[in-house]
DNA sequence: GAATCAAGCTAACGACCGTTAGTTCATTTC
DNA sequence: GAAATGAACTAACGGTCGTTAGCTTGATTC
């Protein structure tokens, strides 16, 4: 029988990037200290050393796995048919999509991606770079076109990914309470493709 | 000849706190050490504790102070006899009106609150929610009056705040550089108001 | 010119930090 | 059943943290 790898090896890690999810998110990077992380699992910190080779290792996977759901959300949009106004929608909500899926690691990945070292704090800064680029294409095109006002592009492209980034406080880890619906996403992202739209 | 109090006895304090600003919003809270801090100032840690009581006083005193100067900023917007489209916009004006004029503190305001302790936590989230209340205030009287769409006020008022809350950045400490200008803030309320507005 | 005082200093405290070393023990593998 | 492995443990390391105590010094006050 052949092997098949890491099905179960993987459990343990990922339970302890789950709750490094919601403790660097509640406290803070920086406030959460491994044996704060140990706690919440039943062990000792010295114990977490068996499963990963640091606390910043931690916190790399956690910001660049977001940071890697985020472009197979968006990229599929932006490559799609669609017109500008109809492009920026989706790419919203897909965002929004994103944020609502994993709401601890992207309260991580927006606010504790500071305290990588380098090289990693460059290569997410570039990797930032790039998918405000990207999303900066779809409103330079719709203002080429006439169906976006002239506003600078990057301008836009900040107020709109701003304006999404409270929305991970509406899940509360674990919990149902205060869950975005369907047409609450709609309305966010309506509020904001709204604002850009000549009249 | 009649006492002046403080205006020399606060110099250093002030220095303090406007250091203390900058550290805070580059490195958070937790990562700033007040040797950090001490260094930046060309003393010994040690040395602080004759002007201040401690670290956490250094916070509070930051967060509170923006609390206020916001307030001072919307309260006369919220109290004017404008209508409901016109408030809004004069009222997030004044909002990014602040943000620019103390980027650094308003930096620490956004995201380094919640590093203080109880009961001081507790009351800023109070007043938080007292700002937020006021905002959505002129949402729902534009609801009301037909002028804004019909979408749940708190979500509006959570997107439009949240949409400003990046600005800041432009503002790097003791640089000209990326400043935004009178047109830009004015582009950035326009197009969080023009959002929520019906057509 | 003596006294006061603001504002710096050095030294150190106890607490906590991330991490390593070495051990135990149950489970799995051959 | 012996050997190997995974995953926990205890103990401790060197470092840094916020903060305090006590001292020095130069300026100000009376």
């Amino acid at each position: 029988m052949e092997r098949i790898t890491q099905t179960k090896p993987m459990a343990r890690k990922d339970q302890i990037r789950q709750k490094a999810q919601a403790l660097f998110r509640e406290r803070g990077y920086r406030a959460t200290s491994m044996r704060d992380l140990a706690e919440t699992l039943g062990m000792e910190a010295a114990s977490l050393y068996n499963h990963i080779s640091s606390k910043e290792e931690l916190l790399q996977q956690i910001c660049f796995a977001m940071a890697d759901q985020f472009f197979e959300a968006v990229e599929p949009v932006v490559a799609s048919p669609l017109g500008p106004k109809e492009k920026l929608r989706a790419a919203i909500e897909a965002h929004l999509g994103v944020i609502a899926a994993s709401a601890d690691a992207s309260a991580v990945f927006l606010h504790e991606w500071r305290h990588m070292g380098e090289p990693f704090l460059n290569d997410f800064k570039l990797m930032r770079r790039r998918y405000e680029k990207m999303i900066r294409a779809i409103v330079e095109e719709g203002i080429s076109l006439g169906m976006f006002r002239k506003i600078d592009p990057s301008l836009v492209v900040r107020t709109l990914l701003s304006g999404t980034n409270w929305t991970y406080e509406s899940y509360k880890s674990h919990r149902l309470q205060g869950k975005l619906s369907e047409q609450e996403i709609s309305e966010i992202t309506s509020i904001l493709v709204e604002g850009i739209i000549t009249r």
